[in-house]
DNA sequence: ATTTTATGTCAGCCATGTTGACCAATTATC
DNA sequence: GATAATTGGTCAACATGGCTGACATAAAAT
Protein backbone atom coordinates (compact mmCIF):
# COMPACT_ATOMS: atom_id res chain seq x y z
CA UNK A 1 0.00 0.00 0.00
CA UNK A 2 2.50 2.27 1.05
CA UNK A 3 4.73 1.31 -2.04
CA UNK A 4 1.45 1.74 -4.53
CA UNK A 5 1.18 5.37 -3.16
CA UNK A 6 4.57 6.59 -2.80
CA UNK A 7 5.14 5.90 -6.67
CA UNK A 8 1.53 7.29 -7.59
CA UNK A 9 3.29 9.97 -5.83
CA UNK A 10 6.56 9.45 -7.62
CA UNK A 11 4.63 9.43 -10.94
CA UNK A 12 2.74 12.76 -10.23
CA UNK A 13 6.05 14.34 -9.27
CA UNK A 14 7.41 13.12 -12.59
CA UNK A 15 4.74 14.17 -14.81
CA UNK A 16 4.66 18.00 -13.13
CA UNK A 17 7.75 18.38 -13.16
CA UNK A 18 8.23 17.02 -17.09
CA UNK A 19 5.70 19.68 -17.05
CA UNK A 20 7.35 22.43 -15.57
CA UNK A 21 10.64 21.89 -18.00
CA UNK A 22 8.62 22.18 -21.25
CA UNK A 23 6.36 25.14 -20.05
CA UNK A 24 10.17 27.03 -19.43
CA UNK A 25 10.84 25.93 -22.29
CA UNK A 26 8.60 27.36 -23.96
CA UNK A 27 8.62 30.55 -22.16
CA UNK A 28 12.61 30.92 -22.15
CA UNK A 29 12.86 30.86 -25.87
CA UNK A 30 9.73 33.09 -26.23
CA UNK A 31 11.83 35.69 -24.09
CA UNK A 32 14.91 34.55 -25.11
CA UNK A 33 14.41 35.83 -28.93
CA UNK A 34 11.90 38.36 -28.01
CA UNK A 35 14.85 41.09 -27.48
CA UNK A 36 16.37 40.11 -30.49
CA UNK A 37 13.34 40.25 -32.66
CA UNK A 38 12.48 44.00 -31.76
CA UNK A 39 16.20 44.98 -33.04
CA UNK A 40 15.58 42.90 -36.06
CA UNK A 41 12.21 44.97 -36.95
CA UNK A 42 13.51 48.31 -37.21
CA UNK A 43 16.22 47.05 -39.67
CA UNK A 44 13.04 45.35 -41.58
CA UNK A 45 14.28 41.66 -40.44
CA UNK A 46 13.17 38.61 -39.19
CA UNK A 47 14.51 35.84 -37.01
CA UNK A 48 15.30 33.81 -40.01
CA UNK A 49 17.90 37.06 -41.08
CA UNK A 50 19.35 36.90 -37.72
CA UNK A 51 20.26 32.93 -37.96
CA UNK A 52 21.81 33.22 -41.31
CA UNK A 53 23.57 36.04 -39.88
CA UNK A 54 24.86 34.52 -36.63
CA UNK A 55 26.10 31.43 -38.62
CA UNK A 56 27.89 33.07 -41.20
CA UNK A 57 29.40 35.18 -38.32
CA UNK A 58 30.34 32.15 -36.56
CA UNK A 59 31.78 30.32 -40.13
CA UNK A 60 33.25 32.97 -41.73
CA UNK A 61 33.35 31.78 -46.01
CA UNK A 62 30.88 28.85 -45.12
CA UNK A 63 28.83 27.42 -48.14
CA UNK A 64 25.54 27.95 -48.83
CA UNK A 65 24.73 23.96 -48.40
CA UNK A 66 26.81 24.22 -44.87
CA UNK A 67 24.31 27.27 -43.89
CA UNK A 68 21.61 25.06 -45.10
CA UNK A 69 22.15 21.63 -43.20
CA UNK A 70 22.90 24.01 -40.12
CA UNK A 71 19.38 25.93 -40.23
CA UNK A 72 17.92 22.58 -42.07
CA UNK A 73 15.75 24.10 -44.29
CA UNK A 74 15.13 24.52 -48.29
CA UNK A 75 17.32 26.46 -49.84
CA UNK A 76 14.09 28.36 -51.59
CA UNK A 77 13.54 29.44 -47.77
CA UNK A 78 17.06 30.77 -47.39
CA UNK A 79 17.24 31.94 -50.40
CA UNK A 80 15.14 35.01 -49.52
CA UNK A 81 17.04 35.74 -46.52
CA UNK A 82 20.29 35.36 -48.31
CA UNK A 83 19.79 37.60 -50.54
CA UNK A 84 18.47 40.29 -49.11
CA UNK A 85 21.18 40.42 -47.04
CA UNK A 86 23.36 40.36 -49.95
CA UNK A 87 21.47 43.09 -51.51
CA UNK A 88 21.71 45.08 -48.03
CA UNK A 89 24.94 44.79 -48.09
CA UNK A 90 25.21 42.35 -44.44
CA UNK A 91 27.04 39.45 -46.50
CA UNK A 92 29.08 39.18 -49.38
CA UNK A 93 29.71 35.72 -51.32
CA UNK A 94 32.98 35.31 -52.63
CA UNK A 95 33.57 32.69 -55.09
CA UNK A 96 35.22 29.39 -53.93
CA UNK A 97 38.66 29.22 -54.87
CA UNK A 98 39.20 25.55 -55.49
CA UNK A 99 35.59 24.72 -56.21
CA UNK A 100 34.67 27.65 -58.42
CA UNK A 101 30.43 26.67 -58.09
CA UNK A 102 30.75 27.62 -54.24
CA UNK A 103 29.65 30.87 -53.32
CA UNK A 104 31.58 31.59 -50.08
CA UNK A 105 29.53 33.39 -47.44
CA UNK A 106 31.40 36.16 -45.56
CA UNK A 107 30.01 39.15 -43.32
CA UNK A 108 30.57 42.52 -44.05
CA UNK A 109 31.03 45.52 -41.43
CA UNK A 110 27.74 46.35 -41.68
CA UNK A 111 26.85 42.58 -41.20
CA UNK A 112 29.73 42.45 -38.43
CA UNK A 113 27.84 44.92 -36.56
CA UNK A 114 24.52 44.36 -36.94
CA UNK A 115 25.90 40.56 -35.12
CA UNK A 116 27.49 41.92 -32.82
CA UNK A 117 24.38 43.79 -31.64
CA UNK A 118 22.12 41.12 -31.63
CA UNK A 119 25.07 38.99 -29.83
CA UNK A 120 25.47 41.18 -27.00
CA UNK A 121 21.45 41.24 -26.27
CA UNK A 122 21.03 37.73 -25.82
CA UNK A 123 24.90 37.26 -24.69
CA UNK A 124 23.56 39.64 -21.46
CA UNK A 125 20.51 37.90 -21.05
CA UNK A 126 22.07 34.69 -20.79
CA UNK A 127 25.39 36.02 -18.56
CA UNK A 128 23.12 37.62 -16.39
CA UNK A 129 21.04 34.08 -16.11
CA UNK A 130 24.54 32.58 -16.17
CA UNK A 131 25.88 34.96 -12.72
CA UNK A 132 22.59 34.46 -11.30
CA UNK A 133 22.70 30.37 -11.35
CA UNK A 134 25.81 29.63 -10.69
CA UNK A 135 28.99 27.34 -12.32
CA UNK A 136 27.43 24.08 -11.21
CA UNK A 137 23.61 24.93 -12.76
CA UNK A 138 25.67 26.41 -16.48
CA UNK A 139 27.01 23.05 -16.34
CA UNK A 140 24.11 21.41 -15.60
CA UNK A 141 21.59 23.57 -18.24
CA UNK A 142 24.24 22.61 -20.98
CA UNK A 143 23.73 19.05 -20.36
CA UNK A 144 19.93 19.11 -20.20
CA UNK A 145 19.90 20.74 -23.00
CA UNK A 146 22.38 18.55 -25.35
CA UNK A 147 20.29 15.56 -23.95
CA UNK A 148 17.00 17.47 -25.58
CA UNK A 149 19.03 17.46 -29.05
CA UNK A 150 18.10 14.49 -31.62
CA UNK A 151 21.45 12.77 -32.41
CA UNK A 152 21.66 14.19 -35.39
CA UNK A 153 21.61 17.65 -34.22
CA UNK A 154 24.41 16.85 -31.74
CA UNK A 155 26.76 14.94 -33.83
CA UNK A 156 26.66 17.84 -36.25
CA UNK A 157 27.47 19.93 -33.51
CA UNK A 158 30.22 17.82 -32.54
CA UNK A 159 31.78 17.76 -35.94
CA UNK A 160 31.82 21.59 -35.69
CA UNK A 161 33.36 21.86 -32.86
CA UNK A 162 36.14 19.51 -33.90
CA UNK A 163 36.68 21.07 -37.21
CA UNK A 164 37.34 24.63 -35.16
CA UNK B 1 50.55 42.02 -18.87
CA UNK B 2 49.43 38.67 -16.69
CA UNK B 3 46.55 40.62 -15.83
CA UNK B 4 45.56 41.78 -19.58
CA UNK B 5 46.32 38.61 -20.70
CA UNK B 6 44.22 36.68 -18.51
CA UNK B 7 41.07 39.01 -18.80
CA UNK B 8 41.42 38.62 -22.09
CA UNK B 9 41.48 34.99 -22.06
CA UNK B 10 38.41 35.09 -19.42
CA UNK B 11 36.90 37.30 -21.94
CA UNK B 12 36.88 34.98 -24.76
CA UNK B 13 36.14 32.23 -22.87
CA UNK B 14 32.79 33.98 -21.69
CA UNK B 15 32.06 34.69 -25.26
CA UNK B 16 32.08 31.40 -26.45
CA UNK B 17 30.38 30.18 -23.13
CA UNK B 18 27.77 32.43 -23.76
CA UNK B 19 27.66 31.56 -27.90
CA UNK B 20 27.43 28.20 -27.25
CA UNK B 21 24.46 28.71 -24.84
CA UNK B 22 22.75 30.92 -27.43
CA UNK B 23 23.30 27.89 -29.83
CA UNK B 24 22.34 24.68 -27.89
CA UNK B 25 19.14 27.26 -27.05
CA UNK B 26 17.97 27.38 -31.01
CA UNK B 27 18.71 23.36 -31.86
CA UNK B 28 17.44 22.12 -28.54
CA UNK B 29 13.87 24.02 -29.17
CA UNK B 30 13.86 23.50 -32.69
CA UNK B 31 14.65 19.66 -31.83
CA UNK B 32 12.44 20.10 -28.78
CA UNK B 33 9.06 21.15 -31.11
CA UNK B 34 9.93 18.99 -33.87
CA UNK B 35 8.32 15.82 -32.50
CA UNK B 36 4.95 17.22 -31.46
CA UNK B 37 4.98 19.88 -34.66
CA UNK B 38 4.88 16.00 -36.90
CA UNK B 39 1.93 14.59 -35.05
CA UNK B 40 0.36 18.14 -35.68
CA UNK B 41 0.94 18.31 -39.17
CA UNK B 42 -1.49 14.52 -38.83
CA UNK B 43 -4.11 16.21 -37.41
CA UNK B 44 -3.94 19.81 -39.89
CA UNK B 45 -3.11 21.93 -36.94
CA UNK B 46 -0.19 23.42 -36.22
CA UNK B 47 2.06 24.99 -32.74
CA UNK B 48 -0.63 27.54 -32.09
CA UNK B 49 -3.38 24.91 -31.84
CA UNK B 50 -0.77 22.78 -29.85
CA UNK B 51 -0.37 25.84 -27.17
CA UNK B 52 -3.88 26.33 -26.77
CA UNK B 53 -4.53 22.43 -26.06
CA UNK B 54 -1.84 22.48 -23.68
CA UNK B 55 -2.80 25.38 -21.64
CA UNK B 56 -6.22 24.58 -21.44
CA UNK B 57 -5.62 20.92 -20.37
CA UNK B 58 -3.46 22.32 -17.93
CA UNK B 59 -5.59 25.14 -16.68
CA UNK B 60 -9.42 23.85 -16.98
CA UNK B 61 -11.97 26.17 -17.21
CA UNK B 62 -9.78 29.45 -17.53
CA UNK B 63 -11.08 32.38 -19.61
CA UNK B 64 -9.70 33.51 -23.06
CA UNK B 65 -8.60 36.45 -21.92
CA UNK B 66 -6.62 34.12 -19.54
CA UNK B 67 -5.20 32.27 -22.33
CA UNK B 68 -4.26 35.15 -24.71
CA UNK B 69 -2.38 36.54 -21.13
CA UNK B 70 -0.15 33.28 -21.41
CA UNK B 71 0.49 32.92 -24.60
CA UNK B 72 1.14 36.89 -25.21
CA UNK B 73 -0.42 36.87 -28.94
CA UNK B 74 -3.51 39.24 -30.40
CA UNK B 75 -6.92 38.03 -29.58
CA UNK B 76 -7.42 37.73 -33.53
CA UNK B 77 -4.82 34.97 -33.83
CA UNK B 78 -5.91 33.11 -30.64
CA UNK B 79 -9.48 33.35 -32.33
CA UNK B 80 -8.56 31.52 -35.09
CA UNK B 81 -7.23 28.38 -33.58
CA UNK B 82 -9.30 28.67 -30.92
CA UNK B 83 -12.40 28.59 -33.59
CA UNK B 84 -10.88 25.66 -35.39
CA UNK B 85 -10.66 23.80 -32.42
CA UNK B 86 -13.89 24.33 -30.77
CA UNK B 87 -15.48 23.25 -34.58
CA UNK B 88 -13.16 20.56 -34.32
CA UNK B 89 -14.04 19.27 -31.05
CA UNK B 90 -11.33 19.10 -28.85
CA UNK B 91 -12.40 22.36 -27.04
CA UNK B 92 -15.52 23.50 -25.41
CA UNK B 93 -16.54 26.71 -24.26
CA UNK B 94 -18.82 26.99 -21.24
CA UNK B 95 -20.52 30.21 -20.21
CA UNK B 96 -19.48 31.64 -16.93
CA UNK B 97 -21.63 30.85 -14.13
CA UNK B 98 -20.73 34.44 -12.34
CA UNK B 99 -19.76 36.48 -14.96
CA UNK B 100 -21.97 35.45 -18.20
CA UNK B 101 -20.04 37.24 -20.35
CA UNK B 102 -16.91 34.99 -19.96
CA UNK B 103 -16.37 31.32 -22.27
CA UNK B 104 -15.00 29.02 -20.07
CA UNK B 105 -12.33 27.00 -22.08
CA UNK B 106 -12.36 22.98 -21.24
CA UNK B 107 -11.09 20.40 -23.70
CA UNK B 108 -13.19 17.54 -24.66
CA UNK B 109 -12.49 13.93 -24.35
CA UNK B 110 -10.29 13.93 -28.10
CA UNK B 111 -8.82 17.29 -26.77
CA UNK B 112 -7.19 15.12 -23.47
CA UNK B 113 -6.11 12.69 -25.76
CA UNK B 114 -4.06 14.94 -27.95
CA UNK B 115 -2.94 16.78 -25.39
CA UNK B 116 -1.97 13.84 -23.35
CA UNK B 117 0.26 12.37 -27.04
CA UNK B 118 1.32 15.41 -27.86
CA UNK B 119 2.75 16.00 -23.79
CA UNK B 120 4.18 12.54 -23.48
CA UNK B 121 6.13 12.61 -26.75
CA UNK B 122 7.81 15.69 -25.23
CA UNK B 123 7.74 14.52 -21.86
CA UNK B 124 9.72 11.41 -22.85
CA UNK B 125 12.43 13.37 -24.35
CA UNK B 126 12.55 15.78 -21.48
CA UNK B 127 12.54 12.64 -18.90
CA UNK B 128 15.81 11.13 -20.68
CA UNK B 129 17.12 14.64 -20.81
CA UNK B 130 17.25 14.33 -17.46
CA UNK B 131 17.64 10.88 -16.47
CA UNK B 132 20.84 11.28 -18.44
CA UNK B 133 22.00 14.59 -16.41
CA UNK B 134 20.74 13.43 -13.27
CA UNK B 135 18.77 15.21 -10.32
CA UNK B 136 21.69 18.59 -9.87
CA UNK B 137 21.81 19.10 -13.74
CA UNK B 138 18.08 19.44 -13.97
CA UNK B 139 18.20 21.84 -10.72
CA UNK B 140 20.84 23.91 -12.51
CA UNK B 141 18.64 23.49 -15.60
CA UNK B 142 15.45 25.19 -14.21
CA UNK B 143 17.60 28.25 -12.66
CA UNK B 144 19.59 28.96 -15.81
CA UNK B 145 15.89 29.09 -17.58
CA UNK B 146 14.44 31.27 -15.04
CA UNK B 147 17.14 33.55 -15.22
CA UNK B 148 16.02 34.32 -18.87
CA UNK B 149 12.64 34.91 -18.34
CA UNK B 150 11.42 38.50 -18.52
CA UNK B 151 10.71 39.83 -15.27
CA UNK B 152 6.54 40.04 -16.43
CA UNK B 153 6.83 36.39 -17.58
CA UNK B 154 8.25 34.74 -14.05
CA UNK B 155 6.01 37.46 -12.21
CA UNK B 156 3.05 35.29 -14.50
CA UNK B 157 4.33 31.83 -13.69
CA UNK B 158 4.55 32.83 -10.31
CA UNK B 159 1.24 33.88 -9.84
CA UNK B 160 -0.13 30.73 -11.58
CA UNK B 161 1.90 28.64 -9.40
CA UNK B 162 0.45 30.36 -6.29
CA UNK B 163 -2.92 30.00 -7.49
CA UNK B 164 -2.81 26.31 -7.65
C1' DA C 1 30.66 13.27 -73.29
C1' DT C 2 27.74 12.62 -69.59
C1' DT C 3 26.41 12.89 -64.98
C1' DT C 4 26.52 14.91 -60.60
C1' DT C 5 27.00 18.80 -57.54
C1' DA C 6 26.33 23.59 -55.86
C1' DT C 7 23.52 27.15 -56.27
C1' DG C 8 19.79 30.09 -57.76
C1' DT C 9 15.03 31.32 -59.22
C1' DC C 10 10.02 31.43 -60.25
C1' DA C 11 5.46 30.43 -58.74
C1' DG C 12 2.24 29.24 -55.45
C1' DC C 13 0.53 27.40 -50.90
C1' DC C 14 0.03 27.40 -45.78
C1' DA C 15 0.42 28.78 -40.85
C1' DT C 16 0.67 32.25 -37.75
C1' DG C 17 1.81 36.50 -36.34
C1' DT C 18 0.35 41.69 -36.93
C1' DT C 19 -2.95 46.22 -37.18
C1' DG C 20 -7.32 48.51 -37.47
C1' DA C 21 -12.20 48.81 -37.35
C1' DC C 22 -16.31 47.46 -35.61
C1' DC C 23 -20.03 44.77 -33.00
C1' DA C 24 -22.76 42.38 -29.22
C1' DA C 25 -23.65 40.89 -24.72
C1' DT C 26 -23.03 41.66 -20.15
C1' DT C 27 -21.49 43.85 -16.04
C1' DA C 28 -20.23 47.81 -13.30
C1' DT C 29 -20.75 52.61 -12.17
C1' DC C 30 -22.64 57.32 -11.71
C1' DG D 1 -31.80 53.87 -15.55
C1' DA D 2 -28.42 55.73 -18.59
C1' DT D 3 -23.66 55.33 -19.51
C1' DA D 4 -19.20 53.29 -19.43
C1' DA D 5 -16.18 49.37 -19.20
C1' DT D 6 -15.28 44.55 -19.86
C1' DT D 7 -15.30 40.06 -22.41
C1' DG D 8 -15.27 38.13 -26.49
C1' DG D 9 -15.81 37.78 -31.43
C1' DT D 10 -15.44 39.06 -36.51
C1' DC D 11 -13.89 40.95 -41.02
C1' DA D 12 -10.21 42.55 -43.88
C1' DA D 13 -5.59 43.12 -45.16
C1' DC D 14 -0.75 42.42 -44.63
C1' DA D 15 4.13 40.27 -43.47
C1' DT D 16 7.18 36.54 -42.39
C1' DG D 17 8.98 32.34 -43.11
C1' DG D 18 8.22 27.72 -43.64
C1' DC D 19 6.93 24.32 -47.67
C1' DT D 20 6.64 21.82 -52.64
C1' DG D 21 7.61 21.49 -57.50
C1' DA D 22 9.80 22.71 -61.65
C1' DC D 23 13.49 24.43 -64.05
C1' DA D 24 18.26 26.66 -65.11
C1' DT D 25 23.31 27.28 -65.10
C1' DA D 26 27.96 26.67 -64.11
C1' DA D 27 31.48 23.81 -62.70
C1' DA D 28 33.36 19.48 -61.26
C1' DA D 29 33.71 14.57 -61.41
C1' DT D 30 33.42 10.27 -63.92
Amino acid sequence: MADIKSSGKALFLREEELRRGIELMYFAYRDFTGEADSILVEQDMGRAHHRAIYFVGRHPGMRVSDLLAILNITKQSLSRVLSTLVKDGYIVQKTGAGDRRQRLLYLTERGIALEARLTEVQGRRFAAAYRNAGAKAVEGFQHVLQGLLDVETRSQIDRQDKSE
